[in-house]
DNA sequence: TATTAGCACTTAACCATTGAGAGTGCTAAA
DNA sequence: TTTAGCACTCTCAATGGTTAAGTGCTAATA
């Protein structure tokens, strides 16, 4: 349906678009590429392109300016991924290896601020799912009056305290007991089963005789139950440089996507189960404060585990082949990193 | 130096300027607030509030603007503080009594993002400074290969996990040991006295003998080394809507203030000592990241020990007047509410 | 002597006009 | 099928004139 022609000048006309946003004319595709062209044939196959919905004009007498379709297919049409040999990219990385010894939340922020910083736009990273890491051990200690702390252990190396209210006292020893009880229960299973299983135990009405144990399943109601992962955010100095955020409505469009976490969250949650750098352009996107963004995220994972999404959020008119291979690399440099480890 | 008249004209201002973002002039401040005087009488006082310092022009043939210095005698003269009974403000605290439960960090999350929606400005907070938390317990475990988690428990009721690495592998049992010791000799103490006493007790050569010891001061050295609390700011949508923040180059500068956290922590580590609501105007502010905002905050405390700081950042044209009162609220409502626990 | 009225002056903000420049669409010729 | 040419459209920046707000100063006033 697009001849080779057509296809360049689209080409041609994102690129140079992505390089300086300006609406880009017929003449300037004629003369910076060299197709063999005048600018009047430009002309008509850049009309043909707004036909189909590749291009748009913002007004009569302007250029054409890529829609959200004409970078989808300029983005698939991309196929050299990741292979731009960034020496600066893995440079800022080896640095903050460090970093990864402490745990895994100091990494994803750490990670935040080198891929906004290396790319220019807003870098994301989302800790895993709760709901997908498996219990490794859960140790337990009374806290303060009415209150127990659980540290969770989870495979993935990730450690998580939950303090929990109690209606009444339990002494260590009991806690003891039932944090034996649960490590030999529950132990090896993701938290979603866990949540699944006590659903199930508390149907056996048999159980509930057993005080500790109903005790032990209110707990762990409270510890196992918690929605989605936590969201690093970097770089919003680094964006607002960009002439895309240069009138403050699209500021505080950007503002608002980015302190609604929850959006966002959502959005990359869908995305940490699939392989390799996705991308999500302006309106293909279902959440309305994302419409005017772009996203290329990639999942980390262990083996086959997911340990998070990584990610860059950006104007549509973004420089998506950067912007993958940054993403790529980075997400392949954690994977491989906690491997090791 | 300032006799009453200039005062009233002085608040005047302000208080129209604070309430209205365009430069006063003689007229409106004659005609609006009922001094029997003509607007050449107050031309006149203008005149001479400018000539020590209080206002300023932005240009010749516009209306005043407070300075800095016009702004720190207006909030001296504030000494009504605290008691405006915004019930917003304490229904809106109520139901973020239950985060407290969830933990410390969850609390001042939820504040910030509190603040910022009654006061319209960035809402900050600061969990308390490490180094004056009192430990109480310390739980360890082997984690990964060559990694140990130590579990904090502070007399606070905050729990800190910290990721150890080993250069040799340690039973659990070892493990027992070495946390028994710790406990036995570390509880009750601040980590700042715990880490000099680590000094001290790494100079009696006798103890390097006992491996595990020696061991176990490693582990303390890691786990007790963290520098400051974490900071937590929400609001920059609301912030933003407000005609201070109208044009890109300011936006910029703020956007780069709230990402320099480290800026943001050491100044509010300074005022975590303190008692009362502070108040820090425009270049008052030693930080130039800073030197355009004011900062209204107040440390909160549980009996003596600080818990954490609390505040409001803002323009210098700041409602003080609400910002100290919310802010006051707040930290009060906290430091009551942790008493209670 | 303190206050006020009056007036000249300054400046920003708004508005309409203008011309240049960039780019298009269309037509007719190659 | 491609291209040259041309009329047309639209933005943008500069220009200039007008208005409104506000000042500072001076002279009159209570």
């Amino acid at each position: 349906m697009l001849d080779e022609r057509s296809k360049k000048v689209l080409c041609a006309v994102i690129q140079n678009y992505i390089s300086h946003p300006d609406p880009v004319g017929s003449r300037t595709v004629a003369k910076k590429y060299s197709f063999n062209l005048s600018a009047a044939t430009i002309r008509n196959i850049m009309a043909d392109l707004e036909e189909m919905g590749f291009l748009t004009h913002p007004h009569t007498s302007a250029g054409r300016v890529p829609t959200d379709r004409g970078y989808r297919f300029y983005v698939d049409s991309l196929s050299a991924r990741g292979d731009c040999s960034n020496k600066e990219v893995i440079r800022g990385l080896f640095k903050k290896l460090d970093a990864l010894r402490e745990n895994l939340d100091m990494l994803f922020s750490e990670t935040t601020k080198t891929i906004s910083l290396l790319s220019h736009y807003l870098g994301v990273a989302m800790s895993p799912d709760p709901s997908v890491t498996t219990l490794k051990r859960i140790e337990l200690f009374s806290h303060r009056a009415d209150q127990v702390a659980a540290i969770i252990f989870t495979d993935e190396g990730l450690i998580k305290n939950k303090i929990i209210d109690m209606d009444l006292n339990v002494t260590q020893k009991d806690l003891n007991r039932i944090s034996g009880y649960l490590n030999s229960e529950f132990s090896g299973y993701t938290f979603d089963e866990i949540r699944q299983r006590i659903l199930k135990e508390m149907s056996r009405e048999k159980l509930l005789c057993d005080r500790l144990i109903s005790k032990a399943i209110d707990i762990c109601r409270e510890a196992f139950f918690s929605s989605y992962g936590d969201l690093f955010i970097a770089g919003l100095s680094e964006v607002l440089e960009l002439p895309d955020f240069s009138d403050l409505q699209k500021i505080r469009e950007l503002s608002r996507a980015v302190e609604d976490k929850h959006t966002i969250v959502k959005l990359l949650d869908k995305l940490s189960e699939s392989d390799g750098v996705q991308i999500i352009i302006g309106s293909e996107n279902s959440m309305n404060e994302m419409k005017k963004l772009s996203l290329v995220v990639s999942a980390c994972k262990e083996d086959d585990k997911p340990i998070g999404v990584i990610g860059i959020i950006g104007p549509t008119r973004m420089d998506y082949f950067k912007a993958i291979s940054i993403v790529d690399m980075t997400a392949k440099f954690i994977s491989r990193m906690l491997v090791e480890k």
